[in-house]
Parts: structure tokens; C-alpha cells; sequence
DNA sequence: AAATATTTTTAGACTTATCTAAATTATCAG
DNA sequence: CTGATAATTTAGATAAGTCTAAAAATATTT
């Protein structure tokens, strides 16, 4: 029996080529307009003349659209691809949480691997296996197969006034310490929220969590997202 | 949020390491002693230098044993890097086969990419959540966590004589081609076999499958194994 | 508008894994 | 035992992706 060479060449794109794009992707929503070298240097801890690099391959490939110190634009194409990589990611984070119990903070290195396995049956079928889910286990929104996003109405905790209510529907940041703080909080995915008081000075703020009240700085009320209810 | 490199590089091996552990150990069960360079390069469809170059890097890091032109034994540490690949490979399968229904025929090249991913606990959750399953999907045995695989009584169907009778636990080759074959015959895992009669000139047989008797060739019979009934 | 600082690109080097071609060692037949 | 053949290794090249250091372009200050 002789094995096969080249499974990940054989696919479109290389490791580096998909986390180069789901980096430029993420940067594109975030800052409107073209992503600067230097930014996508920064999100992928790498230097800037190795991003240089392989934004001029991926500019060969109509994956972006590059000009010489002007920063990227990803394309239609170049947008489609990322969005199927994370589309992958937040689907096997779902499996991960769902089917094998691992806990929402534990799952993210392993989809990290996971995005990269290329199979379109594969992901047809875990999608499937999953009940087709809208949101990952940190409630971000899974693209569908043609990399188009549901975006749902949110606003972070910390743009909320005195009195108002909120539901959790997603965390910005995703470490591990965040979401420890947030379940020792007994705080989750659509778990309501009611702020009782905002200072001005520094941000921060007591809330009201089914019993209990606490305070929270800054930080963590912009790191959640909520609807308001 | 700055992205985490090198999650291939800080686990323990490369990708191509592991494929060629994989290959080495499936080697070393065929044919008993070193395993050739040559014999390495034709399974892995590469040139002899390149292997040459591999099992040198794969020496220094005491996983085989290598003397130059003496061909390679994997050590103890190499052995279970091997087993633990393989075991990944095969609970893989089994999840793609039982949890996503794919067929036994499609299994095998997703395979070959989700063995790379590197995490203890997924394997181990991935484990328990298939039911700590013995076979994969083509009747290999699944070795436990530290590389002891159970080596079950197994012949090959063409070396069942005229009126005996066996019990299909397994196939030697696993390609779509074979087992779409086995699928228009009915045979399966657990499928029970009687060798009506056994030409010597050429290896064929006439056996029995359910109620249909039909003729198999030489290479179909030593492509199959079973268990003596 | 010129000087300075920052950002970005280029040039050249390194690592991993591969290849071809040539040299070396082993094996086998007479 | 010796020469031919086969197997294996070495030498040198290549491609992908990264790095450092230096050059070039852009942005910011004064
Ligand atoms: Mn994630
Ligand atoms: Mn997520
Ligand atoms: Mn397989
Ligand atoms: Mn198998």
C-alpha cells in the first residue's frame, strides 16, 4: 500500500495561507478599511516582513488586493475562504463543548487544529451531526457554507445605563482566565444582567446576577456582549 | 488578541515525523527484523535519500534505532508514538463511521488528517464518548493509551480450506475499490463466510455469503481475514 | 518645509522536508 | 573471490515559511 502525499497541498490553501486570512478577516471587521502590515504582524506574533511576504502570495493568489504601504483588502474569494475556516473552528468548538464536554474555556487550541482539516463532506456532516448550530460556545455566529454571517444586534455590558437589562450573548475575549472569572461569576450564554449602578470615573459598575449583586471593572463589562432585554 | 504559533511544533513531532513512525511500525509487524529504507521510500511514496535524511532525525531523537545501511528498528519511545498516532487514526474512523455516517470506504483520508491533531484530552474524551471502542471501522484494532494494541486469532480468508467456515473480522487492504467491492458481495464486519470450494491452480474460491454462492479470485481471499468458526 | 519617527519593504540567511545525481556500501552470481 | 547489480547514503538544489538587518516610503513634529 503506498500513502498519499501532500494532503494539505493538495487542498486549495496551506496552514499558514488559511491563518493568514482568518487574521486579515478578523482585523477587516474590526478597523473599516485596508488592515495595515504591521496589525496583522501583531495578531499573528509574527514580523511584519514575513507578513509582507505572504500578503504579496495571497495578493498572486486574488486573495487580497495589496498595493506597496497601503495594507490589504481581502476579496470576494479571500473573504469566502476565511469565513469557512472559521466556520470550521466554531463548528468543532460546538462539537467539543457539546458531544465531548469540555468546558467553553478549554476548547479554542484544539479548533485551532481543527479548522485546518480539509473536507467539505466533513464539515457537511458535522454541521449536520451538530443540529446545524447559529453560534459557537462563546456566541459568536457560525458562518453558513457560502461564508455568509448572521450579524445578530449586540452591544457590550459596559455601553449599558443604570437600570437597563441585558442577556449575554458573547464574550470578546475568549482566555481562559476571562471565562474562569465569568463561571465563578455564574455568568453564561444567556444569563440576564441588570446593572444597578455605573461610575463615571473609571467605568465600573455593580450589577445584579440572578441573587446576587457585584461589582465588575471596566475591563470585564467590555469584554461581554448583551442584548438588551 | 494575539494568535499562539507553532502549535504543531510545540507538541512533540512534525507531521511528516509521525507519518513516518506510522509507517515504520506497520513495517516492522509485516516483515519481522529492520525495516529497508527502500521498503520505507515505496510506502510513503518518497525517494530513499529522503528517507535517509528522516531516519537520521528520527535516530538522534532516540526513536529508532539506525546503523547506515542496516535498515531501522523503532525503540520502545518510537513505538509508542507510533501506537498512539495509529490510535487516534482508527477512534477517528470509528467517529466518522458511527457518529457522522460516513461509510467504511470514506473514512480513511479525513483519517489521515484528524490523527495530527495534537491533544491527550481530546483523544481521551474522543475515547470514552465513542464507548472505548476495541476495532475501528475495517476490523484494525484500537491500541489503548499506551500504545498495547490486542492482537486478536485471525487468518486470511484464502487460507481456510473447502467446507470451512469463518466469521469476517478485518481487511489487509482498505481501499474505496476493495471494500465498494465487499459492500455488492455483503460482506461486512461480523459477515459469515463457508468456502464451498478452493481451485489450488489459481487461489480462487466458490464461498457462501447469507444465501449466495459465488466465485471469488485469489487477491480477493487474501485480502480478507476471518476468524475460524 | 525640513527633520524625525514610524511603518513597510527588500535582501539575505535559516529550517524543514523534499528532490536529483553521484558516490559508496552491500549482496549475489559465477 | 571478484565483478556486476542493487541498495543506501551523501552532496547540492529547491520551495515554503520564517527571521534579522538595512533600505525605502510614509507619517508626524517642529
Ligand atoms: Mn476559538
Ligand atoms: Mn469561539
Ligand atoms: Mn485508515
Ligand atoms: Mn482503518
Amino acid at each position: 500500500m503506498v500513502i498519499k502525499k501532500y494532503i494539505y497541498l493538495c487542498s486549495m490553501f496551506s496552514l499558514a495561507e488559511e491563518n493568514y486570512l482568518k487574521a486579515i478577516y478578523h482585523l477587516e471587521q474590526q478597523a473599516k478599511g485596508e488592515v495595515s502590515t504591521n496589525a496583522i504582524a501583531e495578531r499573528m506574533d509574527t514580523k511584519p516582513s514575513s507578513v509582507t511576504d505572504m500578503v504579496q502570495k495571497l495578493a498572486e493568489k486574488k486573495l487580497l488586493s495589496y498595493k506597496r504601504y497601503k495594507g490589504v483588502l481581502l476579496t470576494a474569494d479571500g473573504r469566502k475562504t476565511a469565513a469557512n475556516v472559521i466556520r470550521k473552528h466554531r463548528l468543532w468548538e460546538v462539537f467539543l463543548v457539546e458531544k465531548l464536554n469540555f468546558h467553553w474555556d478549554e476548547v479554542h487550541e484544539i479548533a485551532e487544529q481543527l479548522e485546518h482539516v480539509h473536507s467539505e463532506e466533513l464539515i457537511s456532516r458535522l454541521d449536520k451531526f451538530l443540529g446545524s448550530p447559529d453560534f459557537d460556545p462563546h456566541g459568536d455566529p457560525i458562518p453558513d457554507k457560502h461564508g455568509n454571517v448572521k450579524r445578530t444586534e449586540k452591544k457590550l455590558l459596559s455601553e449599558l445605563e443604570k437600570k437597563q437589562r441585558g442577556v449575554c450573548v458573547g464574550v470578546r475575549e475568549s482566555s481562559s482566565e476571562f471565562l474562569q472569572y465569568l463561571d465563578k461569576k455564574k455568568i453564561t450564554i444567556g444569563t440576564k444582567i441588570t446593572v444597578l449602578g455605573k461610575e463615571f470615573f473609571d467605568g465600573s459598575m455593580i450589577i445584579q446576577v440572578g441573587r446576587d449583586q457585584f461589582f465588575i471593572s471596566k475591563k470585564i463589562g467590555e469584554n461581554l456582549y448583551v442584548q438588551t432585554l
